[in-house]
DNA sequence: CGCTGCATTGAAATATCTCAATCAATGTGG
DNA sequence: CCACATTGATTGAGATATTTCAATGCAGCG
């Protein structure tokens, strides 16, 4: 089913069966992008918005200069452009980095589906929520970290949200985020990423295996180097979408 | 009304004078608190929202060895832990920064207004999207401005939004952050933060005046520094909730 | 007067950036 | 198979940005 990893990443159960189909007939198509393309442009109006059934993307304002920032990636199961579905307009992009397949969803279908299923309803308020919160960890790490600590931490967050859409298997990350990637990503200088990466080779936390992948070798010292704290909001089961059904 | 600046920062609309009045029936009572005091601490478990009636508030991460980060502020009408009504835990803390007025509103309250009034909801959701976005500006303004830039950033985002709840009289800016604010903000050491704040007097952009409070010289070299682009997230009319209702 | 909180300054230590190369792996055309 | 271009990773060295530590200034206030 396309909606298998609908939102797993994001909720703390699975969804009603009658809820599954409904958003599964809510997709209109799908789409396979190439790596490294765009879905959305910044301030583009939008009228459909995008749910990730593989591959990984990120989302980014682009500045003067050439200058980028990567405020957040997308993995399996998120909705990309959730957001867009109230605003009608994005403030940031939204591109490939792997090959992924995204499912277009109109925006008329989920005004449906929420008019028709407040549950459901709540629970994509909710998902909106998640980003939020993750990118208050992104102002953190940006505020607090030096560069060692900020791509620790953005690491540990990928293993943490891979790992919780069982996409990640303890050792080897399958996102192949490149070292410009990271700078984009942490605000630092593409050769301060790499020296960065060589102290926690050194360190013995990680090792770099070429064209982004990574190979992890101590989660527990990057998570602690870094502050990051697996807990509530990458799914330690104590942030339940129920709460909200109930609230 | 209490709710005179109900989300006025947020919507480019005003609400249905019925909505207003139910939400006005949801406050079970206001509460005053003192300059510097923490109204929700980080990891609680929440029963109540609470609207800000007057006075700033920030938001912050908390972290080891005294460090902290501010993720965001809050003005006059922002609903200061809406998220925390979905999430039911809250990922940081919020305190108020001068003295301020909350309107508690349980969350059970909360509950029965999005049921009975769907369009409410969806302001309530879209209003927690624009913490989102500014959260995304602040992580820009982190990973890609110099100390001065942040710093432009922040007051530019400051005027933009006290502006549109109309209490920004284009000089003076009423929010008494302290340099050490700032420097919490902007993810800098105090001793720069005060070193930028001369460089943008030599500049001519702004005045400081003690105690946190800061006189505005030349508020469009502000927002040029800083990139910002007082656009369509701090409402120059082309984000409606509108697009919202009937989408 | 002597606090206390905030702003300011100097000077040395670090962190990070920029520029400019080099290297290794891979793919492509002849 | 070789010559060459391309992409991503790596390194060195000097320039800049930022932090840290330690003082000082300055105002309000009991």
């Amino acid at each position: 089913m396309l909606t298998d990893l609908f939102l797993k990443g994001r909720l703390r159960h699975d969804l009603d069966p009658q809820e599954r189909e409904r958003i599964d007939a809510a997709v209109a198509e799908t789409v396979v992008l190439k790596p490294r393309t765009t879905l959305v442009r910044s301030g583009e109006w939008l009228e459909n918005s995008y749910y990730l059934v593989s591959g990984t993307m990120l989302r980014h304002i682009d500045a003067a200069r050439g200058k980028r920032q990567i405020v957040g990636l997308s993995v399996v199961g998120d909705f990309v452009d959730l957001h867009g579905y109230a605003m009608k307009r994005i403030d940031h992009g939204v591109s490939s980095l792997d090959e992924v397949t995204v499912a277009r969803v109109p925006h008329k279908a989920i005004s449906e589906l929420v008019r028709e299923m407040p549950h459901l309803a709540r629970v994509l308020w909710f998902s909106t929520l998640l980003d939020a919160a993750m990118h208050r960890e992104w102002i953190f790490r940006l505020g607090r970290l030096n560069a060692e600590g900020r791509i620790a931490q953005l690491i540990s967050e990928l293993c943490a949200r891979l790992a919780f859409v069982n996409k990640f298997d303890g050792r080897r990350l399958t996102v192949p985020l490149l070292q410009s990637d990271y700078a984009e990503a942490c605000g630092i200088s593409l050769v301060h990423a790499n020296r960065s990466f060589r102290q926690l080779k050194d360190r013995g936390l990680l090792d770099t295996l070429g064209d982004g992948y990574i190979e992890i070798r101590d989660l527990p010292a990057l998570n602690r180097l870094s502050e990051f704290k697996p807990d509530y909001l990458y799914g330690d089961g104590n942030l339940q979408v129920s709460a909200l059904v109930d609230g």
